[in-house]
DNA sequence: GCAAAAGTGTTTATGTTACACCCATGA
DNA sequence: TCATGGGTGTAACATAAACACTTTTGC
């Protein structure tokens, strides 16, 4: 049971798509970068178990949560194991914030999903795979909205598109096809800052 | 490891998707309906083992083969199993050849995928989800034409996904929409019946 | 010639992209 | 009032749906 875990943090060229690796603490593979993961319980449900797997690694709920693929190839490891992987999204606020506390887990680093260090077992494989499922997602879905907190604005939901995809994208174009469905609400409440104040937005959560 | 195995099957309104159920053995639900499965073989990869799981139920080669997804819930059966279920298609020219020659395993029968018998364990619910996934499919890709022998006409590929999709095309349209990609190449061979003759069509193996 | 399926062309609707332009605010 | 991001409008383009029409065969 692994997880491959998303948030966002700040970079002076913008956002940038995160995830965090535990250093491996036996062997095989001691000391190498690895996804975090732990292992099933006999009566726990498998996305109960990811749960806590994720909980484990960062302390934190995540926004989103889902089964990726199972991998067991025979090579895998000394030991074969079948590892059943998810992925996750978490709203880089609690991220930041519990960062800056006391509560940050030992051993636990977060690096720039786009460039990863060399990872124990087929590792490396794993997280491009869900870096492809995230990015497809996020082309016909508004789940990357779980990476921002509660309330946000478009120009903030639409930097995060650009971060996750990797390109600009056009706002008066971003903005229709967002305010067309009903997975965001308008609130009344607006972000002021130097210029123009931009409406707050919510997720949708009856959909 | 379980396997949700889709074919063709003639009937007097046409073509239905049908899969293969398995009467079991033993208890728990001993006597009840069940999707073909069967146990993983250590030092076998998972894709293997779903091939070996499905050619020990049909004794035939998938044309298509994808892993599904993987059931754990606590509550599945008495005694807890991990499940990773994949989904396959046949062609059903194979199927109907060796289910009228000796090859027919026993207490094998095959299934309306749209009106199922009660199953064991979740089984209904992962025929379900398999369906789906299937439907959802063919809306994107040109998956369905692992159903049909190597050459087809495009009215025999369009009746395969009006039969999975359980609704009528234009045959002018689906033409077209077809002729645009390069996942069928034409062949210069025709199918004569009562009409005009119908040009044939291969699968593209290089896509 | 007629019926029926094969195959072509055209029109309409719909969605996507590009981009010009106005609005509201802080400095 | 100016710079800047917020927000609106619209024309151009691409794609999909609907459907009229022509072609080729068996009978």
């Amino acid at each position: 049971m692994s997880a491959v875990i998303f948030s966002l943090r700040s970079a002076p060229e913008g956002d940038r798509l995160m995830l965090p690796l535990v250093r491996r603490t036996r062997d095989p593979h001691l000391g190498v970068w690895a996804l975090p993961g732990g292992w099933l319980d006999p009566d726990e449900d498998l996305d109960s178990a990811a749960s806590r797997t994720l909980a484990e690694t960062t302390a934190l709920m995540p926004s989103y949560l889902e089964q990726l693929y199972t991998f067991g190839a025979v090579d895998r490891s000394p030991t074969r194991v079948v590892s059943i992987v998810y992925w996750a999204l978490l709203r880089s606020d609690l991220v930041d914030a519990q960062r800056s506390s006391a509560g940050a887990p030992e051993n636990v680093e977060w690096f720039d999903a786009d460039d990863l260090p060399p990872l124990a077992f087929d590792h490396n494989h794993i997280a491009d795979y869900a870096l492809d499922r995230l990015r497809n997602k996020v082309g016909y879905s508004r789940i990357a909205a779980g990476l921002l907190p509660d309330e946000f604005t478009l120009t903030e939901l639409r930097e995060v598109y650009e971060a996750v995809l990797g390109r600009r994208l056009d706002p008066s174009n971003f903005r229709r096809l967002l305010e067309g469905t009903d997975e965001l609400v308008p609130t009344e409440r607006f972000r002021t800052g130097k210029h123009r104040p931009a409406r707050l937005y919510r997720r949708n959560r009856d959909t």
